[in-house]
DNA sequence: TTGCGACCTGTCAGTTGTGACAGCTTTTCT
DNA sequence: AGAAAAGCTGTCACAACTGACAGGTCGCAA
């Protein structure tokens, strides 16, 4: 990898959008001899039904909306590749031939210019979440094997710099409390967690029963929480308590 | 990236042990033109004070011990960053001169023959882990910059299907409950980790309230949760009622 | 020194969760 | 057909949590 090209994956960390974001990947796919990519994110949140996604790239928009209106999410090898691996996943004609809607995909992947390629992991950023990048180019995978592989170290890279501008640029980062909980606060909720009651609490932290259940109502409190289970869940989801 | 190397890469996932992935992977490093690596892995379980740690590696075991007697992980640039970055650091003189003892911190690795070199980040694999990996070589950051560059792509691909590897053999993979939760169950825990009480429940899915009680009861005794608040804080840990 | 935040404690009425008895239907697999 | 698993429902006593009133000390920074 030569400066040149590295001063472009770093120029990914201080763009201003999404767009620009875009804009450089691209260049890159290029210069690594690609015609396509597409990031994709998704966070599920409790709160919602509806998962919380980030998608954008190059891919053929009329390709997008066809994956997304078939549910080829749940059938694609490289989507059920990317949510459990961590390394890359070359693009191989057998990943695609196992059943009949397979091969129909596939097919119309092809027919899209979005045949050969890899799919890279960002694997689950954080609790709920999982994201993941692929590139691509015409023509037949099998045959193209080796100019795959050649880019595989530096597509892994590029999905690595690009998850960090998107975590940044959409503030998807850590999710955390707007307010913080003490230090005794957090070791009331930690030991809830555990299933112990405020008795025992009471006793492990040689403080008396009111004592706990002052801070605990401090703790709902500060993180929006109606009761105790939803306080737990609260304070892991959002790392309240965390590491 | 040739075939040959990639298959050195592809061999890694396919080690029977830890000691054949530090082996491959010093195989690896050493044709990237380093010396050095360790990787290291931690995982806070909240039922134990001491979170669990992987590490292996071919730092010098001298260094590793004084790193940890030290708690240079506290202050080490390169651990802080792979805490909260996707993509991977270079090291260089700058980021080791911010305060005496860091600078105490970086005199002991040169002293080591680690202080050329780049960290590597896998962002938390799972809820409440996080992982990375340091390639390094003797002699003066700065001026091997270069070289460092060079290598970034294949150090963080390395990065990944270590990770992988430790993944697999160390069975840390996605923490799943051993006993499954039924739909209904799902259902009813999450709603109770969003802090609506079981009567608010059973009026959400139109069953009775006693109903509500039974799933939350044969889900508690299936995480093996003593009480709701243990069942939230399981089910969210164990991803029981996850994505 | 005044104020603020973390920490600690008390009482009481009312709500909610849990355990220990139960028994019922429907679907799925063998 | 028979068994197993999932789903559903009932009652009662007791344990645990929550909300709404309070009250206090200590240390630190403006």
């Amino acid at each position: 990898m030569d400066k040149r090209l590295y001063q472009l994956y770093e120029s990914i960390l201080v763009a201003d959008s999404l767009t620009e974001v875009e804009q450089i990947t691209q260049q890159i796919v290029e210069k690594l001899g690609f015609s396509h990519f597409v990031y994709l994110f998704i966070r599920h949140s409790d709160n919602k039904t509806e998962p919380q996604v980030v998608q954008f790239g190059t891919y053929p928009k009329a390709w997008i909306e066809q994956y997304i209106a078939q549910r080829y999410d749940l059938i694609d090898p490289c989507a059920l590749h990317v949510r459990n691996h961590q390394q890359p996943l070359v693009w191989l004609n057998d990943l695609f031939s196992e059943s009949a809607s397979l091969r129909r995909y596939y097919a119309q992947a092809k027919s899209f210019g979005v045949s050969c390629g890899a799919s890279f992991a960002v694997v689950r950023a954080f609790p709920k979440e999982s994201a993941g990048m692929s590139i691509a180019k015409p023509g037949d995978a099998n045959e193209q094997v080796d100019e795959v592989i050649a880019i595989l170290p530096y597509g892994q890279l590029l999905t690595c710099y690009v998850h960090e501008a998107v975590v940044r640029l959409l503030k998807l980062s850590p999710p955390q409390p707007k307010r913080a909980l003490t230090e005794r606060e957090k070791a009331c909720v930690r030991l809830a967690a555990q299933g112990l009651n405020d008795t025992v609490i009471a006793d492990k932290l040689f403080i008396h029963l009111r004592t706990v259940r002052f801070h605990l109502s401090n703790a709902r409190e500060k993180l929006g929480a109606k009761t105790r289970s939803q306080l737990i869940a609260r304070a892991l989801e959002t790392n309240a308590i965390g590491l």
